[in-house]
DNA sequence: TGCGAAATAGACAGATCGGTCTGTCCTTGT
DNA sequence: ACAAGGACAGACCGATCTGTCTATTTCGCA
């Protein structure tokens, strides 16, 4: 079974610019994920970044496309690590789908945790036609997939019923880690997850 | 067993400014769970509510002080709201666990629901001392002493364990429900929490 | 009716915002 | 050396923001 594929890579614009746009990436995620979207100014972005304002826009045409950009790039990132997770872990026993809340509780301890970037984006950003809020769900969506798939291949009896149980784990910690500015929640979750799989037969040990 | 005690009510000022205050609190209610917080400026909220500018400031201190009261104000009605339910459902079984998560899978099929003020609140003002941040947190420690109560007495074995895996269901179905734009979530957690239940051996109906 | 309190309209202050634009400088390749 | 492309500094634009303030109006009560 083929851990799902990341979404299209964003494209780098031709020429020299790629070290300028990563810069902006950076510095976007650095101040975004601490302080939220609206409440940081281009002009801090650009401070941090080092960057020249006209370059800003000859990359992304608005803040609003700086934002989805960085979303995009961060989902990527996300997909590609828990690839590498999953597929570093066999497939029997449920084992997968526990990996992937081993890497949440790993990330959410990670210094530069500072709440959910796509959970934010789509707060700050609530319109439908929002390019940070089509972001966002594009990149929950994914996440969906990816626990169906792993519960299918898991033996899940339904896997779709499963993965929506996993995922409300999943963002319930995202939430609830950022508010108590505590990863007990994250060890929770793994716990629950674990009970989970249990309970429908699929024998994983609960840990 | 009692139900948890609502928070402290908010204080009204003396004299006669009760209904503009209220209106302010709607309006403001309205318009920053459709639209966010910081995105919404104050002359929108005057002009919602009909009320000028300096009766706003002279209930509230600032944007943030009127943001945080509407959050204590809305925290109270759920609190009371939620208490209502509980006390109509004997505490045998879990039934008053799962009776909060029928409140919750009505709550977010209203009209009103546009995703939950307090994770909202607490991402568009993440610094500690945000007024706004320190109102949700309180509120959301409010639903983990509630679950906790109830828990212990629905008979778990670890009635701090259970509540902080039933919080995870609600903040998971708050967020996806948000972001999916669907009630599913919420159904969702509710047999999940019935699981659970059923897996601490607590009889309840799986339903 | 008169008075005091509450509320108003709206100007003001200083700041910030996202985005546009010009002229200049820097870098790279031929 | 020259040309082209990339990047820059920063002025500019029109708009919005939160909060302060004045003069006036409205409301409620005796």
């Amino acid at each position: 079974m083929a851990v799902p594929s990341a979404p299209v890579p964003d494209e780098t614009p031709p020429g020299r610019s790629s070290p300028k746009r990563d810069a902006l990436l950076r510095a976007a995620r650095e101040l975004f994920s601490r302080q939220g979207y609206r409440a940081v100014g281009i002009d801090t972005v650009l401070a941090r970044a080092a960057v020249a304002k006209m370059t800003l826009y000859k990359h992304f045409g608005s803040k609003e496309e700086l934002i989805a950009a960085l979303l995009r790039q961060q989902g990527q990132e996300i997909a590609a690590a828990l690839g590498r997770r999953i597929a570093a872990v066999p497939p029997e026993g449920g084992q997968r789908l526990l990996a992937m809340f081993d890497w949440l509780a790993e990330a959410v301890r990670g210094p530069d945790f500072h709440g959910c970037l796509f959970i934010k984006a789509a707060s700050e950003y609530p319109d439908p036609g929002d390019l940070p809020r089509q972001a966002a769900v594009a990149f929950k969506d994914t996440c969906r997939v990816l626990l169906a798939d792993l519960s299918r291949e898991a033996g899940a009896t339904d896997p779709e019923r499963l993965a929506g149980a996993l995922q409300l784990l999943m963002e319930g910690t995202l939430v609830l880690t950022f508010l108590q500015r505590s990863p007990e929640a994250a060890d929770q979750a793994r716990r629950t997850a674990a009970t989970l799989l249990a309970a429908e037969g699929i024998l994983a040990d609960p840990a």
